[in-house]
RNA sequence: GGCCUCAUCGUCUAACGGUUAGGACACCAGGUUCUCAUCCUGGCAAUCCGGGUUCGAUUCCCGGUGAGGUCACCA
């Protein structure tokens, strides 16, 4: 068997969303499982579609996702250049092998012209194939020209390692484009050579492509050449529409997740669990178990939606799978500004508190600001709450006093305070729905927060007391 | 419209002729001395429709229907 070797192919015209990035994965995880090469090819060809950065952009997603490749534009590689654009003269002996055996020859029209075929084959209800336009003496081609394949239609019966047997009738091969008349090759002529050139074993892309491979089969035998194996993944489809994720609704950038605190390992066993599993009922794989078990044939064949609630699902589950020191050092750049006065030490025990309530890092803030700012009395989370709207502020101001006189006592360790606060219970005979849901308002000042007797401990004496001054004040 | 493909809970999916059609996310209820979350328990919820084949079809075949892809000098 020959070596494994996947390749990307994108082409430089925007970010990487979830969809896009899922044949990546694929091919990423297809190439590890071989112990073969992952190659990132940049399909340039069409210069008009190109959006600056966007090279640099997509190499930046495929690493923040842990997408090494092994050879590359910016690396290089036994195959390089790794641009389309800047393999022009690798095409060249193959146009000419397809010149010489009479498979190619110029096209005589202008887009217009055959656009006009198009509308009157259209016009008379008849699928337009180039083919029955096919001009009898065509001129010699001199780069100016389109240069067409002259195909020969035949009906293909192939194998798809995701789709599984396919085949269709002679109708569907045409004449399609193999230079265009700017100088630069189509992608349906230029990616056959280099995946040639490149030594590539598996073709592994979304379903757009399906429709032409027929056409592409017709021209590796032309070419003499075996193609290598085929996997056409289906679309991953947006939220609640039956359409593929896109740009132009919305579908998020990757590096997106990256930078609102997604991990990697997390965003990957997503992305390969959206439309994969391996028959078990295992839901959360390691990227090593990916790399084992990942498998093209059980690829779904058909659509899968994205949901981002599993992501945040899946990935809240690592979060909390992690040490928290590791946690530590992977959430420095998320905390809220007010932190920055305090020390690590203080943070740490912070992050241990909201370690089980974060989905993603950039919740943060919002989960922890009362640790660090003294956030002023909100009426409203008392005249909300369902027990506590229900008491007179003398009531209220009365527990909140003792609760205080017993804490002035307190040396603030976890159990001490766990232990006063079950006195302070009993000695009140109030439901801890009341007494403790004012002290942890009183404290809080938060609509949620960790444990009452933790949260306390972490905030320490010093700053309990002064807050239940300031909601005292406040009744 | 032609051609190709697909079709199980709201969503991701398991079951390669015989199961009370399983799991996960989400949702709902209860428990974990307060909130949110975690965790535990329970619940809701699906084989697109119609014909065959078979002792028996989610599973095989045919036909509908629905959906997606494609029919560019874009990839």
């Amino acid at each position: 068997m020959t070596d494994v070797r996947t390749r990307f192919a994108p082409s430089p015209t925007g970010y990487l969303h979830v969809g896009g990035i899922r044949t990546a994965v694929f091919a990423w995880l297809v190439a590890r499982q071989g112990r073969g090469q992952f190659v990132l090819r940049l399909e340039d060809t069409d210069k008009k579609r190109e959006v600056v950065g966007s090279d640099a952009h997509l190499m930046k997603s495929l690493r923040a996702l842990g997408l090494d490749y092994d050879e590359g534009p910016d690396i290089g590689g036994p195959y390089a250049p790794y641009r389309q654009s800047e393999r022009l003269a690798t095409y060249k002996p193959w146009v000419q092998k397809l010149l010489d055996s009479g498979r190619a020859y110029a096209d005589p029209y202008t887009a217009e012209e055959v656009q006009a075929f198009r509308e009157q084959a259209q016009k008379n209800k008849q699928p337009f194939l180039y083919r029955n336009h096919r001009p009898q003496n065509p001129p010699a081609w001199n780069g100016s020209q389109a240069l067409r394949f002259k195909s020969e239609p035949k009906a293909y019966k192939w194998h798809d390692a995701i789709m599984g047997d396919l085949s269709v009738g002679p109708e569907t091969i045409d004449d399609f484009i193999l230079m265009k008349s700017d100088g630069y090759p189509t992608y349906n002529f230029a990616h056959i050579i280099d995946d040639e050139e490149m030594k590539i074993s598996h073709i592994i892309r979304g379903q757009e492509f399906i429709a032409s491979v027929p056409n592409y089969l017709n021209l590796y035998e032309a070419l003499e050449l075996t193609p290598p194996v085929m996997a056409t993944a289906p679309h991953v489809l947006g939220p609640d529409g039956k359409k593929k994720l896109s740009k132009r609704d919305g579908a998020k950038d990757v590096l997106d997740y990256i930078r609102d605190g997604y991990l990697p390992e997390a965003l990957v066993n997503f992305i390969a669990s959206l439309g994969w599993n391996d028959g078990s009922e295992q839901e959360i794989f390691t990227i090593d178990e990916l790399i084992a078990k990942f498998s093209l044939d059980r690829v779904q064949r058909s659509g899968a939606h994205f949901d981002e609630r599993r992501l945040a699902w899946m990935n809240g589950y690592y979060i909390r799978q992690l040490d928290l020191s590791d946690l530590f050092e992977k959430v420095r750049n998320y905390w809220p500004t007010e932190a920055q006065d305090y020390d690590d030490e203080y943070k740490k025990r912070v992050l241990g508190l909201v370690q089980e309530r974060l989905k993603y890092f950039s919740e943060l803030p919002e989960l922890t600001l009362f640790f660090f700012k003294d956030l002023p009395p909100d009426p409203k989370l008392i005249s909300e709450h369902k027990q506590l709207k229900k008491m007179n502020s003398e009531d209220l101001k009365a527990l909140l006093e003792q609760a205080k006189a017993v804490l002035e006592e307190s040396d603030f360790s976890l159990e001490d305070l766990t232990d006063r606060l079950n006195k302070l219970l009993e000695a009140t005979s109030q439901k801890p729905a009341v007494l403790f849901s004012l002290i942890r308002i009183a404290t809080t000042q938060a609509a949620a927060s960790p444990g009452l007797a933790e949260t306390m401990a972490v905030l320490g004496k010093t700053r309990i007391l002064k807050r239940l001054d300031q909601m005292l004040n406040s009744l």
